[in-house]
DNA sequence: ATAATAGTGTCTTTCAGACAGTATAGT
DNA sequence: ACTATACTGTCTGAAAGACACTATTAT
């Protein structure tokens, strides 16, 4: 970048002082990267008239080996010295999915000293937004098993305490993730303080069953940055089909934000963000409905 | 964590496993924290009615050894191998800066290769905000020259080419930061490419006068962030003094969007957000305005 | 008196929330 | 015919945007 022939203080040159570098004078972290896979998928029709529900899904690794054995943790693994973050998030994204062109985007770097037992690791996370109508999670290699869980974040207790010219709120989210004879579950505290300045937040895990690592507060970080982003972008569209009815996409909406919308009004505000088709789903015991597809014009 | 006693395949039990682990299998990175240190300053009145106006301004370190030798830089530096990147970053922004109680938050962490010439280097971001009125910047230890320069970005081009079921925008933004006789300035292309299914947004830094490293993507980054969270946070008072005025107020939203606001509008928008005090700023040659606080309640 | 800012009132348009109504397939 | 969903219309109230008006100080 700086073609320069300046010298330093010692009179040494740019290219002399690169030669010289050595990187090894202190102790370094190691560096991994963790995946969150989301997707939405369809649970079975309760009876041939009703639409099936959609669930959120987050797709998880069984530990084969120490430490957490036996226990779940993100899919992820370490960043090699000639690739980028990014280049990392992406290789473990297609170890354990077999489709390219998927959204991604980093989230959050978890720097605590003692986050892994094994070493020091300094761990980036991505999240991944797949639409389950044309994915496969590839066959286990390493016999390692992947496995799709059914996600959600509760807000289950918050607190208000009055300090010294400010306040704390504490509140505390029930984190579940179940399959099929898996039930795990994580309760992450989220302290806001307020000391009459400045704000400050912080996640503590305060419980942990089956989930390795603090993989169950990163769940729960990524849970909420979904929830936030779902609000003012297209962010959604990831997790939908190219052709989707105006229902399926409020399920969606109505499971990630975990309320009830309602749907004249969900219908105006995404107008602008669809187009229609002349396309029709035709199935159950009642009135088809129309498909769209997304609006990249808007 | 995990108290148990179970064995791998290998029939080793976690206690062998951690004692016998290595974590220089593999070359690993160097992390550092870069910090970003924004405040709001007043410039020179120009007549004795006029008001003061402010200007958003950045921290930032002339650098003194290679590489970009002389070039300036964002204060930062290696995470230490037992602190977290929370304690580096607090620990580089006292460091710099004499006060403690700052607002700080991560924003990104940078990980492509050869973003230093030195060797591979991950970087983590950290956006701080002070109020200019309690501040001081420390006096250079290390001979190193520390200086706050007026920052600015702006989109200056705009364009969107349509291709095979998608389309490409690329936007650029020219980045300015000047200090008394200093002017640096970078341009950052962001590329959003939709494909027909899902968006990817880049940033690449196209030229850099004067910034080192990476630093003006960084910059501009972060800008983008302070942007973005002013319109739904009570950031903005983390760049107060306790007490202000409505147009104080006013004057720090419209540097840090680049854009004017109507003052009634202004005014009703963030009322929940203030309390009213019983003082008046007496100052110039008009109406004296009265002090407001920030309201915490809300 | 004047220049500059402080502060308020109100009109219009847009948008969010609530709810009620009509339409249409599959059995 | 019935059931479950598809789809539309409209009322209300809140908020955003634009603009005009009044109030108050130091010089």
């Amino acid at each position: 970048m700086d073609g320069s022939n300046k010298i330093n203080k010692k009179g040494i040159t740019e290219e002399q002082f690169l030669k010289n570098y050595n990187s090894e004078k202190y102790e370094k972290p190691s560096v991994t990267v963790d995946m969150l896979v989301f997707t939405v998928m369809e649970e079975k029709k309760k009876n041939y008239r009703k639409l099936s529900e959609k669930v959120l899904k987050l797709l998880m690794i069984k530990r084969a080996d120490h430490p957490f054995i036996g226990e779940w943790a993100l899919p992820g693994g370490f960043v090699g010295i000639e690739e980028s973050l990014e280049e990392a998030a992406l290789r473990e994204l297609k170890e354990e999915t077999s489709i390219d062109g998927i959204y991604m985007e980093q989230l959050y770097s978890w720097g605590d000293v003692h986050r892994d037992p094994r070493t020091r690791i300094i761990s980036t996370s991505y999240m991944a937004l797949v639409d389950s109508t044309t994915l496969s999670v590839k066959a286990n290699d390493d016999a390692e098993e992947a496995k799709w869980f059914t996600v959600s974040s509760k807000l289950i207790e918050e607190q208000k305490i009055l300090i010294q010219g400010g306040y704390i709120v504490h509140k505390y989210f029930k984190l579940s993730l179940t399959a099929d004879n898996e039930n795990l579950s994580a309760m992450v505290k989220k302290t806001i303080t307020y000391n009459g300045k400045t704000f400050k937040t912080e996640r503590e895990l305060i419980e942990s069953k089956g989930i390795a690592f603090d993989h169950g507060k990163i769940i729960d970080y990524a849970i909420e940055r979904l929830r936030n982003k779902i609000e003012y972008t297209g962010i959604v569209f990831n997790l939908m089909p190219q052709f989707f009815t105006m229902t399926e996409l409020q399920q969606v909406y109505e499971i990630i934000l975990d309320k009830e919308l309602l749907k004249a009004n969900f219908r105006r505000k995404i107008a602008d963000l669809v187009v229609e088709t002349n396309e029709y789903k035709k199935d159950a015991g009642h009135r088809p409905s129309k498909l769209f597809k997304y609006n990249p014009n808007y």
